[in-house]
DNA sequence: CTGAAAGCGCTTACAG
DNA sequence: CTGAAAGCGCTTACAG
């Protein structure tokens, strides 16, 4: 291992200046610099990431702690957010590493165990539940972290859409195209983002001078499976929905099978809108009609993640600190006037 | 933060006493030990984990990189493997972290960088390729990692099971039941662990004096969706199979659905085994008739990885080193004579 | 522009 | 059984 004294006693110069030549301090002289870069080069130098560590308390890794999850397809949403994070992460020099616990396991006990052994400079947290012990032992040990999402019980440092016009801008979508009884796939009451949006729902009929009782809420899973079942169930009904609102594309993918397994046409005989987070795996490019609702790119909200975090771990760096992102709106082609 | 000089000037002892106390070490008086222990824990004393590891050259933290997955079952997958792992090393007291790096980013790179910059004490290897670059790197910087499966290619130390055998014991099981045009689904030909099926099932053919020639060998992504397509071919062809071998469970559960779809029973109209590594997310106890086959559990790969790279890294804590692991065999239900 | 020195928190020979 | 001291590799006031 070549330490910064291996290259001073090789160059014939203080541990000193050759720190602060490598660190890019202003204050060498520029042919010094130059030669200490070359030797440490030569010699094949790396700085050691521990003694940096210890010295200064950043390690340059920032962590997050997830539970094991049950299904393919929230595995693989839960994969392509960590890679979103990486990639971010490691593009403004951050080191950003997973740890998968048992569905069992005490995520809570995790994060303490991992800050307080030193060595995590940050912790990303994602999918906050309603009072999330998890950001509360957070922010009793003074760590630096960051949510996406919210928890509107505790005050943290957060990464968000907003929820509410999730849910108003599609249900006002669909009153002005005429529906009444529109059903809207979410996920449990215990999340914030959707008590948000199902709140965005009742302004919008509140505004359309109608009343909210006209609409169905589900909560459920929000994966493929779980939006056929439902939409399936609220297909056959009597009164049955002339619009579906899935919380996801996952949702909408299961309510368009469920639609085909009812010999229903989209648009035509059911109208469908959906929160878009834009990711790769669940591409809508396959959904035929294309599906419109409203659109926010997960991608935009790691990017303002990560650089929030790296804020708060190193202050000389000021950065953007994004709070609430924007929010598009798509009109694909899966919605149409209705006159029931 | 409660460090060591806290408790000492707490207790009025030395640093290094307290050190050694806490360590566990036999040269402390008992009185001694159990003051400091119980004041460790009133302070609420953390061992700094940066500090030791630049002592003592160890961090406790074992790495695994991986390239992000395509599909919904391949993450989940892979999210499996990932537990599985993380439940050993904790059990015996090491972290494990993952880094999920993007398709496009390179691999081998990443191990340096996590290696080079220490903090790192192993790293685990999966799914190896032919001359595998990564287990090149990894033994070049002689960093200590375990391969689960092996690289010809390159001497290193790994965990396996006995592909050979598992080509040879199903297809031998096949053969004794009357089959002869036998199909094989597994992965492709720069996996070692397929070349050894491949060569375990034409050694079977000759021991019953047959040709191997009337073996089908498909080389596909282990996944369901390939396995009904592949399925689905080879039961449309001409010449069909009577007995499809699948390299795992998932390409097994494409295979009964190409069955179905072709109105083919099984065991009946086709016989069908799979070697199964008793993975929970794709449990085989929906497989309908119980599907038969060679059987490895991987939680059992996972405690033979975890004890040996831990003996790699605490050479004192000797350690077993499980290298190849036992197979077992099901008959299960899928499986039938044949006698065209 | 340069260097000697202190110190981050820990472990571990060494001497008593 | 106990303590003073050195040192892991780095960064950073401080003095020149």
């Amino acid at each position: 291992m070549v330490t910064l004294k291996d290259i001073s006693r090789d160059l014939g110069l203080s541990v000193t200046q050759v720190s602060r030549a490598l660190g890019g301090h202003a204050d060498v002289n520029a042919q010094t610099r130059k030669r200490v870069r070359a030797a440490a080069d030569r010699l094949g130098y790396r700085p050691n990431a521990v003694a940096r560590g210890l010295k200064t308390g950043r390690s340059g890794i920032v962590a997050m702690v997830v539970s094991g999850t049950r299904t393919p397809e929230a595995s693989a949403h839960l994969l392509e957010i960590v890679m979103g994070l990486s990639a971010e992460f490691s593009r403004i020099g951050l080191r950003f590493v997973l740890h998968v616990a048992q569905p069992d396991e005490d995520t809570v006990r995790l994060h303490e165990d991992l800050f307080l052994a030193g060595g995590i400079d940050g912790f990303i947290v994602i999918s906050p539940q309603k009072s999330d012990p998890r950001i509360a032992a957070l922010t009793r040990m003074g760590a630096a972290f960051v949510v996406h999402g919210r928890d509107p019980d505790q005050a943290h440092v957060h990464v968000d859409i907003d929820n509410f016009e999730v849910g108003r801008r599609m249900t006002d979508h669909l009153l002005r195209l005429g529906h009444r009884r529109i059903a809207f796939l979410t996920a449990g009451d215990n999340t914030f983002f959707s008590r948000e949006r199902v709140r965005g729902l009742k302004r919008a009929y509140a505004d359309h001078g109608l009343d909210a009782g006209m609409a169905r809420v589900v909560g459920l899973p929000m994966i493929a499976p779980e939006g056929q079942r439902a939409a399936s169930t609220l297909l056959s009904s009597k009164q049955r929905p002339t619009a579906i609102i899935a919380g996801n594309t996952l949702l909408a993918r299961g309510v368009y099978r469920a639609a085909a397994m009812h010999g229903l046409q989209i648009p035509c005989d059911l109208s469908v809108l959906a929160h878009d987070d834009d990711l790769e795996l669940f591409a809508t490019d396959t959904f035929d009609p294309p599906i419109g609702g409203t659109f926010a790119p997960l991608s935009q909200a790691w990017v303002s993640v990560a650089d929030t975090l790296q804020t708060m771990i190193e202050p000389e760096k000021e950065g953007l600190k994004h709070r609430i992102l924007p929010l598009g709106f798509q009109i694909g082609g899966s919605a149409k006037s209705n006159s029931d």
